[in-house]
Order: C-alpha cells, then sequence, then structure tokens
DNA sequence: CTTGACTATAACGTAACGTAATACCTTATA
DNA sequence: TATAAGGTATTACGTTACGTTATAGTCAAG
C-alpha cells in the first residue's frame, strides 16, 4: 500500500514541506509516479519513524542521514537505545516537575532555592543514553575512516568496516569475560579469519598481534574502538595476544 | 550578588552567545557595569528560568516576550500551568515508551503495527495544557485540532463516548433550570470527576472551563450536543463555567 | 607586567523548515 | 463531460535562534 505525501504528513503530525525537505536532502526519497507525485512505501514510512526518534533526540538531519545510511546501523539495538533515553527523559521531566513545586513554594515564601536548584531540571548534560547514543552514533563512531586500510577497494573497505564493528559489538558483550576464555576466543578467531581470507592481505600470527598493539597504542584506534565499550581496545590487544601466542607454531 | 555572564550559561546549560541574543532582541537585558560587562542579578535569574520554562514548551522568543512583558502576567499561575504541561508531557512520554516497546516486538516479528500506531507518540496535537496556554498567552485563534480524542485508546474513547452521551441526556432534562442550579452543578461536577479520573488527562478548571468555551464555538461539538436538547451546548457551557468559577481557589 | 581567560560588538553563516507564487494533476459532483 | 475544489510539484526567498569567526578591550593571577 503506497500512501500520498499529505496522507503521510497527517498520519506522522509534520508539514508536506518537511517531506518535500527531506527529500531534497537525500534523507527520504520516495518513489515518484510518471506525475511525479511522490508515492510512500510501507518501507518509508518505517525509516520515517526512526528518523522522528532521532529527531526527538535532538539529532541534526545531517547526522541522521550518515547514521540510517551507515550499513552497519543496527534497528533494533537503535530502538533499544532509544527506549533507555526515553526513560532517562522522563526522568528528567519528573525533576522539572519537582523543581518546578519547589519554584511554586518559592513564590509563595515557603522554600529557599539556590540558583544552581532553579536550573538543575533544564540541564540535558548529564544523561549517560544521550551520551551513549552520541558515542555509538556520533562523528567518528560512524566515520570507520580512521580505521581503513588504505589499499583495498571500496567494496572491501565497506566489507571490512562493516565486519569490525560487528567485532567491535560483539566484543564489547563478552568484556565481563577474561581474554583467554573461549567465548572472547572464537569471536577474535573469527577476526583474524576474516582479515586472512577477505581483505587480500595475509596477516601472520605476529602482524596479528601487532595489530593488537597497534590498538592500544594508537589513540585513534583506542578511541574509536573504546567507543563501543569502555576498555575494549586493551581488552582485544590482551585477546590478540593470547590468540597468537596460543595459536603460535 | 551579581553574575558575569559566563557564570549564568554554565550554571543554566546554555551559551553565551544565547544571552547575547537574548539582550540583543531585548528579551533579557541585565545590567551594565562602567566597561560594559553584562552583570545579571537574582531576578534576571528568575526570569531567565521563566524563559527556559516557555522555551521548553516550544513558545518562540518573540511571543515569550510578549507574555513576560505583560503586566497582567501572573507568575504563580503560568507555573501552575506549566507544572501541568510537564506532567503531560511526560504521559506522553510514557505513550512513546509503549510505542517503541510495540516497535520493538514488531521488529521481532511478534506483533502487527498500524502506521497510525507507529507514530502515535509523535504526534502532539492534543494537550489540553498546551491548549490552555496558547489560549491564556498566544493567540486567541480557537485551534480546532486540539478538540480531538484521537489519542485516547478504543476502550477510552468507547467509555468517554458513553459518559458523554449519558451526561448530555442527563443534562438535557435539566434545561428548565439555571446553570447555576444544585441539580445542574451536580451533573457539571460528575463529568468534571469522570474526565480527570478516566481519560488518563488532567483537566484543571481553566481548561474544564475552556472545553466548555469550545462546546459554543466549535460546531461539530454544538451540533451534536444539541441534538439532546436545544440549547444545550450554550447551558453546559455557562454551567461549566459557574462550576469553574465555583470551585477556583 | 604579562599572559590567559573572559568580555564586547559586529557581521556573516546555518539548519530546518515556513511561506508564497505559479502551474499541473486528480476526483467528486453537476 | 465539464468544472470546481483541493492535492501536488517546483522554485525561491524569508525566518528563527542561534553558531561562528574576527577584532579589540578587560580582569585576575603569578
Amino acid at each position: 500500500m503506497v500512501m500520498k505525501i499529505k496522507e503521510v504528513a497527517d498520519i506522522v503530525g509534520i508539514s508536506v514541506r518537511t517531506l518535500h525537505h527531506y527529500d531534497e536532502i537525500g534523507l527520504l526519497k520516495p518513489k515518484t509516479n510518471n506525475t511525479g507525485y511522490r508515492l510512500y512505501s510501507e518501507d518509508d514510512l518505517e525509516l520515517l519513524q526512526q528518523i522522528m526518534f532521532f529527531k526527538e533526540l535532538g539529532f541534526p538531519l545531517k547526522k541522521i542521514k550518515e547514521i540510517i545510511n551507515n550499513p552497519s546501523f543496527d534497528r533494533k539495538e537503535a530502538l533499544e537505545v532509544h527506549r533507555n533515553m526515553l526513560v532517562e527523559k522522563r526522568s528528567r521531566l519528573d525533576k522539572m516537575i519537582e523543581m518546578i513545586n519547589k519554584t511554586i513554594q518559592h513564590v509563595n515564601g515557603e522554600v529557599n532555592m539556590t540558583n544552581k536548584e532553579k536550573f538543575e531540571g533544564f540541564d540535558f548534560s548529564y544523561n549517560p543514553y544521550e551520551k551513549e547514543a552520541r558515542e555509538r552514533w556520533g562523528d567518528k563512531a560512524v566515520d570507520n575512516s580512521n580505521v581503513k586500510i588504505d589499499s583495498l577497494s571500496d567494496n572491501q573497505q565497506k566489507l571490512l568496516s562493516n565486519k569490525m564493528n560487528e567485532i567491535y559489538r560483539n566484543l564489547a558483550n563478552l568484556l565481563e569475560y577474561a581474554p583467554e576464555s573461549d567465548k572472547t576466543q572464537k569471536a577474535i578467531k573469527e577476526w583474524y579469519d576474516f582479515l586472512n581470507n577477505e581483505t587480500g592481505h595475509h596477516y601472520s600470527l605476529e602482524a596479528f598481534k601487532g595489530l593488537g598493539q597497534i590498538y592500544v597504542a594508537d589513540e585513534r584506534f583506542t578511541e574509536n574502538i573504546d567507543k563501543f565499550g569502555e576498555g575494549l581496545a586493551v581488552y582485544m590487544c590482551n585477546a590478540m595476544e593470547v590468540f597468537a601466542d596460543r595459536n603460535k607454531q
């Protein structure tokens, strides 16, 4: 079932102009019929829902475009982080309500408020989930160029980039296990095999170990990797070392 | 105690440029010392708090200026309406959280969602308090879109609908009494309580009074209500006003 | 008395649409 | 089938609420 622009606008609660705008900037480009009318599909609506979520969270459209165009974008994961952010937002609202109650009492002369207290509810900088989202989807995390291996083709780079993201996410969930644990080592092996089979380069175990060390030594790597989990770079370095040493000879 | 601009900016969590801007447009003009530095007093901070409240609610700065410059502006009253709006906002957040949970299930293939459902949490068109605020401080034009009850669940709508019919029938039989009569006022109270307890929205007395006025102003309401008895809409409007004024304070 | 952090004004830039003008397309109704 | 009403497209300039330099004066600590 396809829908014309006004129908979509009415359902979503935005203006037709806004949808025009999203088309203009390439954020949401529906198909058109022979007379140039925009026809929105179910998939377009799903995408629009995603866009609205990110918009609700204050992301600029440019960033939203980057995020949803990134092939490593995991919709379900995004939804879960969004939920956490909304819960966080609600608790901030609670704070504001509490604050406004205090202010009312203050106006009545019943309570004194410090200046800091007067604005506590407005301060949006202390939201761990927004921070998480920014770190996960913000500038550098989306841009894998820091980590790319120049000699590869575009396709290979994209593949590598996706695999890296997958590996990082995967490993970030294993941080509680020891680097030498089976689960971790299995993930590392996957990474090692991928490098050898898909990148066109051969990585010796020593080279692989060296790569792990680069993750810690080069802060461009450290920074990007740690965005997937605190201390992940060091963790990976250790795990890769264990992997190399175990399989050596 | 006076504060320099950066201190204020840091406390409130906005930029220095923003405060410059507010000064430029005459929204918040602090005193200056002999070297031109802006010095913000306690009163300036209180005003800024007001400004931030209205901003949070999506008012444009121009309107905010009009509002707080209006000599009839009652700070306490404004705060109370603000609180109500925040509570309303929180319940919308609850809706969004519910929706996102549904969406996650939907992604998992567990549930089907209609297009309307997908965007329910984004629909900000129904908020009695924003309507109240607009009428009080904003354009007096009645925005009909605020009158719809689409955002209620099917069950709530059915319940509301039944209760409305009951109330209307009831009141149509009281048309011969004055709007301020005990019988009429009792029926009105029942209506008011129902709205507050069953619809998920909180109606202040002012909002309730506004609702009555809508019955007369919006011909869709007038038409339907008058089916129960000639002139019932106007009668209810009067009775609701009496009820609001009597119970105020 | 110098340096670094803070402040001022001025002026251009930008994001995300709003608004208006003009013209074509679709559909319900006479 | 004609015709009006309302939806749609493109183009283009306007607007809001600041961001971002650039340039220059001010203040507080070492």
